[in-house]
DNA sequence: CGCATATGCCAAAACGTTTTAGTTGAACTA
DNA sequence: TAGTTCAACTAAAACGTTTTGGCATATGCG
């Protein structure tokens, strides 16, 4: 159970060693050591060998706030999550964090994680920006002209918004394309016959939930059925008893055959409900892929349009660090979707193209 | 010798304000300013309130990196998580975060979030000592043995775990009694006319798990009832269809009556696996209140003892800064539980002592 | 040989704070 | 009056790096 011994010897209780006892013991000048270890191509090579081999030896670790004053880059990233309890306990979290520890750890940044106080959200931000903490910023969960994006932008800071919204110009992002996928899942059950849907979205504040809400108006306006195909339920979060209370609500209504749910989460809640109903109903959701749900048991109940939350924190972390690194300008991520459809269901309209965007 | 830093002006022309700068604006010395900032008593009152306001006015914050340096503080502290599948994608983490972050951010500490390299655990603690990038480390799920512990203990670094282990002497920690929970669960069982039950447990190199399984060991016995009155399983993770598969595993035997899970994931997904046995099973189950599941539905027919994961994320930070900020000596915490039993079940036993422990 | 050019190394100046060890006058005390 | 205390302020020395600009010594070339 013991963990390997490390290739470098840890270093010996109590003693920090720095670039100048480093030095000394070599007999060489701070300068060399410095630059011997930061692969300058003026330092020979026996020396550059002899300062690595002492520096592994005396287990030397550069200062890190003393190389955060000089060279002024931190090579940390901070994640801002709202401290709500609606938004935090959110475990679609923990599932974009992995995705972003990973791609963090192999780059050597840290992630300087924290909460924000809720009435004053932007001044952690403020602060962080002003007193050097971080390169720079990881955004979750925008909203439509959110003003920690204005903020950013207006500082030229770094940053990246997992999702995205319409009011800002240029800034990095990462996103799934909420509108295109719920667009095909709307039209697949239109397809599929069915004249009366419920739609159980997630927070509508949020652009996520408010561009799959546009996806399925729009999918119902462009196949020229009436607007109360659809019944629109929004949840305050997608957790708790959200999706339960809600699928209650909606099926209140006996016209209903089709729910579409906005998260697996809801969906797997509701399932008992809607299995003791004893109606035929087809139900679709997205799904995050959350990693310890196991949604084997629902594969032949629930049609999927599947996207990976992992996947979406390495593509963030790659895209800030990329802008920190290099300096480079914004860029937009889209994270690839696909679609798993309960057997039964007729899916050539999966392969039909979709209107360009109305976002 | 790859390739050599650009160059860079070491005076960049920051927006930033200075010490420096706030000084000479006043007229004062930036002793003075940085005195009067920090609350010394030897600055004049009327010229604090200067410094105060033109500080406001100018917007200066301190370079957090130069305070480290001078100070040998960082006010951060890291939580690192272990970067195999299985530990971090578990939503139990979510849940002590969000209570480390609230208590974090009232203390206007930092948390840094890091993953580790599975084969070398410990380089990444190694590197935040000897690099000064945090005052302090907090642990989760420690093993038996732990050498985190041993190495955190060994160079004297504030720390404190989330959970216990018993070849440690001194150190900080949080945890609910995992041993006596579970010695009154089996012992409820009993009570009840139990008299074959299985538990499934989480995975034994953790400690949390192995002390449950003891009490539920040392309760069985106690109460002079063979070994084979349990039949032990264990999940390697939490999480995923561990809980549904043992559950299978453990209704083959026809005579058990009554099973006792270790988490309220594994008791969920199991549900409807016991439901549809037809057998009229007693089930009990540990609920560490995750936010985001409804348990609702199954007050009524699981019984649970019930902690609170975020009141132990508070708990966590705060031992941990009271370490850091006044360096006194470690303290362990134990979090409560209740026990909530579904009706009919005879709940006398819960009243009853707890031997003392064997851990 | 004489001169230019690499090559390898270094002293000192930043970076922006806090802390140390004072210095000044003015106000008490004896 | 002279000595002591005190309140209010400050110059300079850290903290541990990186970077600048320069200085030797060897090497190349005509």
């Amino acid at each position: 159970m013991q963990s390997p011994r490390a290739a470098r010897p840890l270093a010996s209780p109590g003693s920090t060693v720095t670039i100048k006892q480093l030095a000394e013991a070599l007999g060489v000048s701070i300068t060399t050591v410095s630059r011997a270890l930061n692969g300058y191509s003026d330092v020979g090579e026996a020396t550059r060998s002899r300062v690595v081999e002492a520096a592994q030896r005396m287990g030397y670790r550069p200062n890190r706030n003393a190389q955060r004053l000089v060279t002024r880059k931190t090579h940390a990233v901070a994640w801002v999550q709202a401290d709500n309890d609606r938004k935090f306990v959110d475990p679609h979290f923990v599932e974009v964090m992995a995705g972003v520890l990973r791609g963090a750890r192999s780059a050597a940044y840290d992630i300087v994680l924290t909460s924000d106080t809720p009435e004053h959200e932007l001044d952690v931000y403020d602060r962080y920006v002003n007193d050097n903490s971080v390169d720079g910023f990881i955004l979750d969960l925008p909203r439509e002209d959110d003003p920690r994006i204005s903020y950013l932008l207006e500082r030229g800071r770094p940053f990246v918004v997992h999702g995205r919204e319409s009011r800002h110009g240029r800034y990095g992002w990462v996103d799934v394309d909420n509108y295109g996928n719920f667009y095909k899942l709307a039209r697949l059950m239109v397809a599929n016959g069915h004249r009366r849907i419920a739609f159980i979205n997630g927070d509508e504040r949020y652009t996520y939930a408010l561009y799959r809400r546009r996806g399925v108006a729009d999918a119902i306006a462009d196949l020229g059925m009436p607007e109360q195909a659809v019944s629109y339920f929004a949840a305050h979060h997608p957790m708790g008893d959200a999706g339960l209370a809600l699928t209650s609500k909606a099926l209140e209504d006996e016209a209903v055959t089709a729910i579409i749910y906005s998260s697996t989460l809801m969906a797997m809640e509701s399932h008992p409900a809607i299995q003791r109903s004893g109606r035929a109903l087809s139900v679709a959701t997205m799904d995050d892929e959350l990693h310890y749900l196991n949604l084997s048991p629902f594969g032949a109940m629930i049609s999927f349009v599947r996207s990976s939350l992992r996947d979406a924190g390495v593509a963030l972390i790659g895209e800030l660090l990329r802008q920190c690194d290099t300096g480079g300008g914004p860029r937009g991520k889209l994270i690839p979707s696909t679609f798993s459809i309960v057997p039964g269901l007729r899916e050539e309209s999966l392969a039909l193209p979709l209107p360009p965007h109305r976002l």
